[in-house]
DNA sequence: CCGATTTATGCTCTCATTGAGCATAATAGG
DNA sequence: CCTATTATGCTCAATGAGAGCATAAATCGG
C-alpha cells in the first residue's frame, strides 16, 4: 500500500474584482474555501458486441468508504498548463491510458459534498468535470492497473438485449415494492408508484432506454430502504445490483449513458466506435449495445439509407458463415449536412 | 466607480491524497494552480410575448475588454455553505434577485483562459458553472441594478417569429460570404459553406431552432475576419449583430436558449413560466416567444390534447376583444407519466 | 343595432415516418 | 442436396404532423 503523501499547503493569491458586475457583492472576494476541480472521464469504447468502459482498480479496495473498486480515470485539473477544460481532459486521457480519443464531449459537473471521502477531514471541496469520451477499442498503454470493463456489470438492469434482466426480477422490483409501502400516506405512495413503474417500465409506460440517470437515481434512493440511517450514503450505492464502483462513479457512467443513448438518435457518434469499414450487421451490434436493445434490421437499414449516413466501399467480407456482406464507411458529409442525422432508437421489442 | 478592492491573500491546506485512483499520479497532490469556482444564472421569465432574461447592469460600462455592458448574474460557489451546486445557485439567485425560481438546470461548466480578463494579471483561472432557472416574471427585489432584458436583444437572429431577421440579410450573410471566399482551397469553401449553410438554413437545410449554440459560434468565428489578428478576442464578440454582454455571457446565453428549446418538446417546461391557470393561447404565444416561431395554433391544441397536458379549469377568461377563452391549469400528473410529455416544436413556418 | 375584426374550437385531408412482417438471395457446412 | 445463417428488397398498417376549411362567440367603431 503507497504510503500517505503528506498533507500540502499552499497560497493562492487571488484578486479582488470589482469590474464583475455581481451587484451586492461587488466588494466580496472569491471564495474563501477554495474548490479543488478534476476532471472524470467515461472512455468509451465497443467490441464484440459489448459495450465497455474504461477502469482503473484502486490499489486499496475495500476500505468500505467507496475508495475500493474501479474507478474511472481522473485527474486534477491544471489550469497553468490547459487553457480549455477539453484540452485538459485530452492529456489527461493520453497520459493515463495512452488512447487516441476520437470524440470528447462535457456531460456533468459533480460537486456534491462528500462525494470524496477525504473532503471531511480535510475541509476542501472536490469539484469534478465528467466528460464523455468515445474510441475505438484499442489496448491500453498508459502508466498503472487500467482495463475495459462491460458497462452493463455496472448498470445490469440497463441491457434488454437478451430479454427482460434477471435483476429487475429479483432484487429490485422487491425493493422497489417495500419502497412503495413505506410511504407515509396514500397519496405519497401512489406518487412512488407512478414513478417506479416509469422508471423501469413496470405497467403503462414502456422502457424508455434513456432515462439511465433517472433509474440511478430511484435505485439508490430505494436502496436505503431497510438499512442503517444515513451515516454512511456510500453503503446505497454498494446495496445496488451490478458490481460497485468508487465515489459517485456509477453515477457518472449513468449520466454518460443517458447522453449516449439520446445522441445517437440524432447524431452519428456511432462511427466513432468503429472502424473505418465495417459491414451494416456490425454497426447494427454496436447500435444495440448501446441502446441496451434489439433493432429492427430492415428498418434500421432503411433509417441509414434515408439519411444517407453511409456509402458502399464496394468491398466484401466474407468471413464467418452466411452471404457475405458488403463493406460500408461512413459518408462524413452528413456531419455538416443533415439537422438530425441519427441512427433508428426505436422502443423496446421483445426479444427474438 | 467603486474602489477597488485590496488583492486578498489565503491560505488553503488540501489533504494530499493516497485514496483515489488516479494511476500515475498517485503520488502527486490536487493541482497548484488553483481554479476559483463561481456560478453562472440564466433566469428566464416571458412577458407579453417577449422572453426576458436577468441582467445586471455593470458599474465600469465601456472598458474594453469586455466587462461593460450587462452581465449575468454571477457569485462565487461557496463550498463551506453549500453541500450541492444547485443549493449553492438557488441560493445565489434569491440573494442577487430575489426571485422565486421554480425550475433549476445545470447548463455547462465554462473555464476556457482569458474568458475573465482579470484571470491575465492575477494568474488564477475563473471557472464558472452555468445555470438554466426558469420563473415567472416578477418585480425583482435584489440589491444593485437588476433589470428583465429581451432575450433577442442579445441574440437577434433567433426570432423568426416576425419574419426573416432584418439582421441576417445586413450583416451577417456578407460577413459569412466573406468568411466563405476567405477559404484557401476550394474544398474549404465548399465546407464553410455547407456549415453556413446549415446554421443558417440558407439553401438546403431548414431552420432548426435548436442549433442556437451553433449559430453563435459561427458568428464568433466569422466575426474575426477582417479584423486584427487575435489580440483581442472580445472584439468578436463585440462586432456581432444584437447588444454586446460581459465577458462570454452571450455564449452562455446561446447554450441556455439552445437547451431550453430542445428541452420544450419533450418536457413540459413551460408551466414553469405561466402562471397556475392560463388561456391555450398564452400558452401559444410562450412557446413561440421561446421557440422564435411561430405555431400552427390548431395542430398546437391538438398536441396537447393528446399528450393529456392541461386540464380545463370551466373558468373563462373575458378581457381584450374576441371570444372568451378558457382558463386551463397544468395536469401535473404528466410530469410523472409520459416518458416525453412536451409542447409542440414544429419546423419553421412562413410568417402569418 | 350592424358589420368588421378578433379569437376560440372542431373537423378533415394528405403526406411522411415508423413498426412489423413476408419473401428471396447468397453463402458455409454437413 | 439440405439446413442454418446472414443479406436485402418490398409491402402494409398505424401514427403523427403540417395545412387548411368552417363555425362560434366575443369586442369595437360606426
Amino acid at each position: 500500500m503507497a504510503a500517505r503523501p503528506p498533507v500540502v499547503e499552499f497560497a493562492l493569491t487571488v484578486n479582488g474584482n470589482d469590474a464583475y458586475p455581481a451587484p451586492g457583492a461587488r466588494n466580496e472576494q472569491l471564495p474563501r474555501a477554495v474548490t479543488a476541480v478534476g476532471l472524470t472521464a467515461v472512455i468509451v469504447a465497443v467490441t464484440d458486441e459489448t459495450p465497455r468502459i474504461l477502469s482503473v482498480r484502486s490499489v486499496t479496495p475495500e476500505r468500505g468508504d467507496g475508495a475500493g473498486g474501479d474507478a474511472l480515470p481522473f485527474g486534477p485539473f491544471d489550469p497553468e498548463q490547459h487553457r480549455t477544460l477539453d484540452s485538459g481532459l485530452r492529456r489527461l486521457v493520453a497520459e493515463q491510458t495512452g488512447l487516441d480519443v476520437r470524440y470528447v464531449e462535457q456531460l456533468y459537473t459533480f460537486a456534491d459534498k462528500d462525494r470524496h471521502p477525504d473532503e471531511r477531514a480535510g475541509g476542501s471541496r472536490l469539484l469534478s468535470v465528467a466528460y464523455l469520451a468515445l474510441t475505438r477499442e484499442q489496448p491500453v498503454s498508459g502508466s498503472g492497473d487500467v482495463h475495459w470493463c462491460d458497462w452493463y456489470g455496472f448498470l445490469p438492469w440497463e441491457d434488454w438485449r437478451f430479454g427482460h434482466p434477471a435483476c429487475i426480477d429479483d432484487p429490485i422490483r422487491p425493493t422497489l415494492l417495500r419502497w412503495i409501502d413505506a410511504a407515509d400516506d396514500a397519496g405519497k405512495r401512489r406518487g412512488r408508484e407512478e414513478r417506479a413503474g416509469i422508471c423501469f417500465g413496470l405497467d403503462l409506460a414502456p422502457w424508455d432506454p434513456v432515462r439511465v440517470l433517472e433509474r440511478y437515481e430511484l435505485l439508490y434512493e430505494t436502496a436505503l430502504v431497510g438499512e442503517a440511517p444515513r451515516n454512511r450514503s456510500n453503503s446505497a450505492a454498494a446495496a445496488l445490483p451490478g458490481a460497485a464502483m468508487a465515489f459517485d462513479n456509477r453515477r457518472i457512467l449513468a449520466t454518460a449513458l443517458g447522453r449516449l443513448r439520446g445522441k445517437l438518435a440524432y447524431r452519428p457518434l456511432v462511427f466513432d466506435l468503429l472502424p473505418g469499414e465495417f459491414t451494416l450487421f456490425r454497426l447494427q451490434r454496436v447500435v444495440e449495445a448501446l441502446s441496451g436493445q434489439r433493432l429492427h434490421k430492415q428498418n434500421f437499414r432503411r433509417t441509414l439509407a434515408a439519411n444517407a449516413l453511409i456509402e458502399p466501399t464496394g468491398r466484401m467480407q466474407s468471413e464467418g458463415r452466411g452471404r457475405p456482406a458488403e463493406l460500408f464507411r461512413f459518408r462524413r458529409a452528413v456531419l455538416r449536412a443533415k439537422p438530425t442525422a441519427g441512427v433508428a432508437m426505436p422502443t423496446l421489442r421483445p426479444a427474438p
